[in-house]
This record gives structure tokens, sequence and C-alpha cells, in this order.
DNA sequence: CTTTCACCTTGACATTGTCTAAAATACTAA
DNA sequence: TTAGTATTTTAGACAATGTCAAGGTGAAAG
């Protein structure tokens, strides 16, 4: 992966050591974090920043198509570092949450929806992940 | 649709005043309430309930089953008193929620999901409705 | 009448998220 | 370099969602 400060630059945001905290972890992240974890593990590497600005860089991350946010679990809306099409699987036991990706299911009858148009969508599950 | 009273007993959920305001709204409601929006109305009938028993009684008929409860939308969970299955439609102008009746899409695919045991799903889509 | 029990209300509390004012920092131009 | 301007950051206030505990109310049973 490309380092923190190319990717904003590259999106014409300024490469601030707060932001970059912030992108190091967030971007890296194979699970998906909710604000506040992003805060938590940010201030590891950054121990002055703040709830704010946190806040404010995952926004603006977001705007600027870096980063997906999800409203799939109660409580507070979750990050997603993978900005790829795909569906989500939440294991009810654990709360952790699966990508699963886009081709791997098929969504048909949409057609018939006349009076809706569509901008995305995509599948939602729950139930546990099997045990290997 | 049978009266807030014979739901609540059928359901060993003893009827007060409160709950019945509650249930009154709640269960005849056709848009997707948040727990406010519930304890507003429900004031109009019972003016001395109280926030907490609004959300007592909220989760009490989740758990019997008499209402549905979903994630989709940000800050807050709404409730649907619509149980059986089905997907939903957002739409991202006005904030509103449709239901879509469970036949109108099919998922295929969830078969080569080997590691996942699923309990349920559902199709969640954004966009606009169109005007007629 | 008193006890008991379920229920309700109030208010405290934690969490999420936004906003503002002021301080700190970083660019720009002479 | 220095002054001036623009951008960021911070701390704290604030609002909203939701849970919890403590105490109050009221009805039924002995």
């Amino acid at each position: 992966m490309k380092d923190a400060i190319s990717i904003l630059r590259q999106c014409d945001i300024q490469p601030t050591p707060q932001r970059i905290a912030v992108v190091e972890y967030v971007l890296k992240c194979k699970t998906h974090p909710s604000a506040d974890d992003v805060f938590t593990h940010a201030r590891k590497n950054c121990p002055t920043v703040s709830r704010a600005t946190v806040y404010n860089t995952l926004n603006l991350l977001v705007e600027k198509g870096l980063l997906g946010m999800q409203t799939i679990r109660e409580g507070a809306v979750i990050f997603d570092a993978n900005v790829e099409k795909h569906h989500h699987f939440i294991d009810d036991d654990t709360g952790d949450i699966y990508d699963i990706p886009w081709d791997q299911l098929e969504v048909k009858g949409k057609g018939k929806l006349k009076d809706f148009e569509i901008f995305e969508f995509q599948v939602i599950m729950h139930g546990r992940r099997k045990k290997k």
C-alpha cells in the first residue's frame, strides 16, 4: 500500500501528523472499526490527536472515496477500507463483520421495482461463522 | 387490526395505559419510526409516559416478535410493524424507508458461502423514489 | 390495614457525533 | 526573515440515543 502521505496528497488533503495517524490505521485495518476504535489506535502514534480531528478526517476520507462508511451495526457507524462493492455478513455471536465479494451473490428482480431508481445496494446477512 | 389490549394479553404483557399508547402507535404506523418518534406520538394519548417506558415497551415487543428492528439508518434504530420478511429501499433525498416485498427479489449464490451459516438476510437499496 | 409485586417515572449516566472559539501550525509574498 | 493569511487542531460545550438504578404509585392478597 502507498504511504499515508502520498495518499493524502493525491486527494488534496494536507498531510498533517494527526491525519497521517488516522489514515495509517484506518486504511490498513482489516476489521471494520468505529470512529472510537480509530481514535484509540490513532492516539498510540499521535497522542495529542483529538476526537474532533479523527471525526473530521474520517469524514474527509469518506468524501474523497478512500473509505467506506456503513450503518449496519447498532450504536455507531463503522468504516471500511475496502471501497470495492461488496456485501456484508455479520456474526451475531461475536459482532464481527465480514466482507463478501461482490460476485459471490447475485440479486435478481431489481428491474421489477418500477417506482425506484437504485443508486446502490448490498446484501446484509446475519448468522454465525462456521468454525474451521 | 386487533386492538392493542388483546395483542398485549396474547403475548403475556400486562396492558397498561402506557404500553397501550405505544402499541397503538407503533403497530399501525406505516412509516419506520425511531424510538423518539414513538415517544412523541405516544405522549399525545398518554401525556405522562416516560422515555424509559417507551424503550422498555419497544424492546419487549421486539422480543415477542411483534415488531421488527432495523439498524439501517444512521443515528437511531428504527422499528417496523411489518414483521414479514422483506427488503428495504432508502430514499437518500427524503430519508424515507420503503418495504420491498420478499418475493420481488431473489438472492442467488448463498450456498457458495461455505464458511457462513446464514440465519437471515435482506437486500438494502439506496436511491430515489420516482415521482409518479 | 399491611405486605407484596409489577409497573412507572425521574434523573443520572455513558456513548456517539457535531460545533465553536481560540490556539497552533503551515503556507505565501515581500 | 518576517509579516500576514489561511488552514488545522484542540478542548469543551452541546444534543441525541439509549440504559440503568432508586424511589414512587397502585392494585391484589392475606
